[in-house]
RNA sequence: GCCCGGGUGGUGGAAUGGUAUACACGAGAGACUUAAAAUCUCUUGCCAGUAAUGGCUUGUGGGUUCGAGUCCCACCCCGGGCACCA
């Protein structure tokens, strides 16, 4: 009788199987080798399970039970980071507690995740909303703290006047609130900030200790931004204080001509007295304060400014008078949030034409061509050159005269080197309700006092209302008995800090976590640590690569410095990292609720079942790049996965009866590619090597038993559900997940006769099949002789012969 | 705007500097069927030609090379990130 492939029955039979036998359990300390593969964890959206996370996640899948067959110790573990904005926004609008939002939707995401036949280890789930996980959570605040690497400071943060609430960027669109429409200003607000930058040097240094990809190590010293160069004091006229300046360019200092400070610089308040046009300048600030840095960054917009009247600075290199500006194309966070301008930067260039303002230049390029346009400042000049125009440095390169320059203004105590980074320090309060609160106390006698590590964790106390108070404070600081307490240190009168802290706090160390997921006493116990990490393999998205990636870098890095990562382990959590493209919706736009495009895995899972979710999801295209969601593509794979199971209804035979050398090559062929391309992330290209070998079995009347049971092995990781099915229909009585990945015999990979590709002047004009390995001259003879070739050749002479062994052979003619 | 990717048939894509278009989708023709669906077989980059065959083709323009989708330069378009979304 036919059988017919129902996926919806096999499935849930086998997953029931597999975690009854416990597959997937990683062992802890077992003399297996270990791998730790890891995948980002999500966030429990109500939205449900993307299509996209299935994609991460049945990538890693393949991978780990690969690497279970080849004998692994695999730890492939999943949890929740379940903490953040959309879930309180929610409780916001329905009342609902984010707790019973967070638990509905894990319980729905891992409902989906079982459903996909992920080989996750469970026991070890975790959730960054479990007072257990962020009691540690908390812990490791409180030694950032320890270590003076936490510090309060005055950050402005985007306010909604109307919904009285603070607003992330990405809730802020066009100045206004997205919620209400209506405008949004910057209110400043004491919050906790870490030190990463401490860290810069070698969050960029380290990166060569890792197998990182090329573009995500980029991203990531290109973020952090380090540039050598100059802090430079300019004197003010009427005071003995000075504006103070980082620039990597010195070499043009002496072309320096006027000063531009960010508008919102607190350089400017402290000459609020001296500045004539001070209505000006707080209209002006004002103004800027409505832009997002990335439009005021934009090199392409229109420059403005407005003086600073009355104060007037001198440029210590030339001695000579410089008005002051501000202008809202300088940054308040970089440097020291002021410039001096002068003719060799494109914008300082504009804005001292359209105000009128001195402009000189004092360097001309190696092109002699544009020599005199430079020095009549016709046109703006922003590279490196030779000097002129400064003094005794006259005729030095760029490079030479910075060491110099920068020395002979420091014997004056006019400038220092110094090295400056892009990356800012990281904001670490929120003033939310759900997420971590932050162990700290305020005491009027001790002043910052941490919560001891006896008494954490602290836990979120409930509260009715989920929105930050008329003030902007959290909702915390509306709940009087919890922020009223006694200081740990004196017991005198204390209140808690109520800001909560960021999403990115229970993210920056979990894989540790997943180690040891129990631990009581420690966030992870050092023998664990030593025997599971580094991670072996991280797999995520671009999108994280320069928050998420960098600071749990860092994170690991902090522990491991104060010796709470065991030292044996290096300075790096992850050996290798990778990304996965984002899977867009029919038509390459973004999936979304509005636009009614989103895929629901569980209904493709109906329709299709799991391991077609899974194999097509594999096939749709290259793993590290953005694609777009096809249905006709998800039928084809099914059409596939049909075709595999009715081979099953052939004539299978034993191997000794027949010969069947073609199919025996392309099998051992297969095993090599498949394999080579798992380890490759080419899951597309796999893929297609298993539908070829399918395609090959199909034109056989009869199967022999073992190529087919090789060929289940290697389509065990993409559609596991199938493959377990057909390998007990074929007697089989133990999880096909329990046998050795096949081995391939050389032998059968290399063909003996190879085809050659005749080219006359790189073009091609025939091809032979020839005997490998044949020599050159074997070639040129046999090939000489070919008719087809005669017409191209005759009375032509041959001036040049290039032969590639098995490849080709070209004839320049 | 700045930083990082990408651009190949009607579509998703394949291709250590060496036969561009594997595999799949779609489309067309046929078989099976009362019919449709499903399934199976064949055709399918574009142009000319009955065919053999020839010419053209990897976003655009230039360059390096015996040979370029692949390397170099410039430009155009699309995607990701830009620090309180995760």
């Amino acid at each position: 009788m036919e059988k017919n492939y129902e996926p919806n029955k096999i499935e849930p039979k086998w997953q029931e199987f597999w975690e009854k036998q416990g597959l997937y359990r990683a062992q802890d300390f077992s003399d297996k080798p270990k791998t730790y593969l890891l995948v980002e964890f999500p966030y429990p959206s109500g939205a449900g399970l993307h299509v996209g996370h299935c994609r991460s996640y049945t990538a890693l899948d393949v991978i780990a039970r690969k690497k279970r067959m080849e004998g692994e110790n695999v730890l492939f573990p999943m949890g929740w980071d379940a903490f953040g904005l959309p879930t309180e926004n929610y409780a916001i609008k329905t009342g609902i507690h984010p707790a019973i939002a967070t638990k509905q939707n894990t319980e729905t995401f891992k409902r989906q995740e079982m459903a996909l036949g992920l080989s996750f280890d469970w026991n070890r789930e975790i959730n960054t909303t479990d007072p257990a996980y962020y009691k540690w959570t908390q812990w490791i605040f409180l030694k950032l703290f320890e270590n003076g690497l936490a510090y309060k400071a005055r950050i402005p943060i985007n306010w909604c006047l109307a919904c009285q609430i603070g607003l992330a960027n990405e809730e802020v669109v066009d100045g206004k609130c997205e919620r209400c429409g209506s405008e949004v200003e910057k209110r400043e607000k004491e919050q906790w900030l870490i030190k990463i930058t401490e860290y810069a040097e070698r969050l960029i240094a380290d990166l060569e200790l890792v197998d990182f990809p090329e573009r995500v190590k980029t991203q990531q010293v290109n973020w952090i931004g380090r540039s050598e160069g100059a802090l430079v004091k300019f004197p003010l006229v009427s005071s003995h204080n000075f504006i103070e300046v980082f620039t990597t360019r010195i070499d043009t200092i002496f072309s320096g001509t006027f000063l531009i400070v960010a508008p919102g610089s607190k350089l400017i308040d402290e000459y609020q007295d001296q500045i004539k046009n001070w209505d000006e300048v707080l209209k002006y600030r004002e103004a800027a304060q409505k832009i997002s840095d990335i439009d005021r960054a934009n090199e392409e917009k229109d420059i403005t400014g407005i003086e600073l009247k009355g104060i007037t600075a001198v440029n210590p290199a030339t001695n000579e008078k410089m008005p002051v500006w501000i202008a809202d194309f300088v940054l308040e966070q970089y440097g020291t949030g002021a410039v001096f301008a002068d003719g060799h930067d494109k914008r300082d260039f504009k804005m001292g034409k359209k105000y009128g303002l001195p402009l000189k230049t004092s360097l001309v390029p190696d092109d002699e061509s544009i020599t005199d346009k430079v020095k009549n400042l016709e046109i703006c000049y922003e590279g490196e050159g030779v000097l002129f125009n400064s003094g005794q440095f006259n005729g030095l390169t760029s490079a030479e005269s910075r060491p110099k320059i920068i020395s002979w203004l420091q014997e004056n105590g006019f400038a220092e080197s110094k090295i400056n980074y892009k990356l800012r320090d990281w904001v670490f309060s929120r003033q939310h309700y759900w997420g971590e609160p932050t162990p700290l106390v305020h005491c009027q006698k001790c002043g910052w006092v941490g919560i001891p590590e006896k008494d954490l964790p602290v836990e979120l106390p409930n509260v009715e209302n989920y929105k930050p108070t008329e003030t902007g404070e959290s909702p915390l600081a509306s709940i009087e008995d919890w922020v009223n307490t006694k200081c740990p240190k004196c017991k005198g009168p204390a209140k808690r800090e109520t800001d909560v802290m960021p999403n990115w706090a229970g993210s920056n160390w979990y894989f540790m976590r997943y180690c040891d997921p129990n631990n009581a006493e420690r966030f992870a116990g050092p023998e664990l640590l030593k025997y599971w990490m580094p991670v072996d393999w991280y797999n995520g998205g671009m999108e994280h690569t320069t928050l998420h990636l960098l600071y749990s870098r860092f994170i690991y890095k902090f522990l491991w410095d104060i010796g709470e990562v065991p030292k044996e382990l290096g300075p790096e959590p992850y050996k290798k990292r990778t990304s996965h493209g984002m899977i867009l919706g029919e038509g390459g736009i973004k999936m979304s609720k509005s636009k009614g495009n989103v895929i629901n895995p569980d209904e493709v899972i109906k329709e299709w079942g799991a391991d077609t979710l899974r194999v097509y999801e594999m096939f749709m295209g290259p793993f590290d790049q953005a694609i777009a969601w096809d249905t006709k593509g998800v039928r084809g794979v099914r059409r596939f996965l049909d075709r595999v199971y009715n081979l099953t209804n052939r004539k299978l035979i034993d191997k000794q009866s027949v010969v069947n050398d073609n199919l025996e090559r392309l099998l051992h062929k297969t095993i090599k590619k498949v394999g080579e391309d798992i380890e490759n992330m080419k899951f597309n290209t796999a893929v297609a090597a298993l539908m070829i070998l399918v395609n090959k079995m199909e034109e056989k009347e009869e199967i022999p038993k073992e190529i087919l049971k090789k060929f289940l092995l290697i389509l065990g990781p993409f559609a596991p559900h199938m493959a377990e099915e057909i390998w007990h229909i074929l007697g089989e009585k133990q999880s096909i997940f329990l046998s050795g990945w096949p081995k391939y015999d050389p032998q059968f990979i290399e063909d003996q006769l190879v085809n050659l590709v005749v080219q006359i002047n790189g073009r091609v004009r025939d091809s032979v099949e020839i005997a490998r390995d044949v020599s050159e001259g074997e070639a040129q003879a046999l090939v000489l002789q070919s008719a087809k070739l005669k017409q191209w050749i005759e009375g032509k002479e041959i001036k040049k012969v290039v032969f590639v062994p098995n490849k080709l052979i070209n004839f320049v003619i």
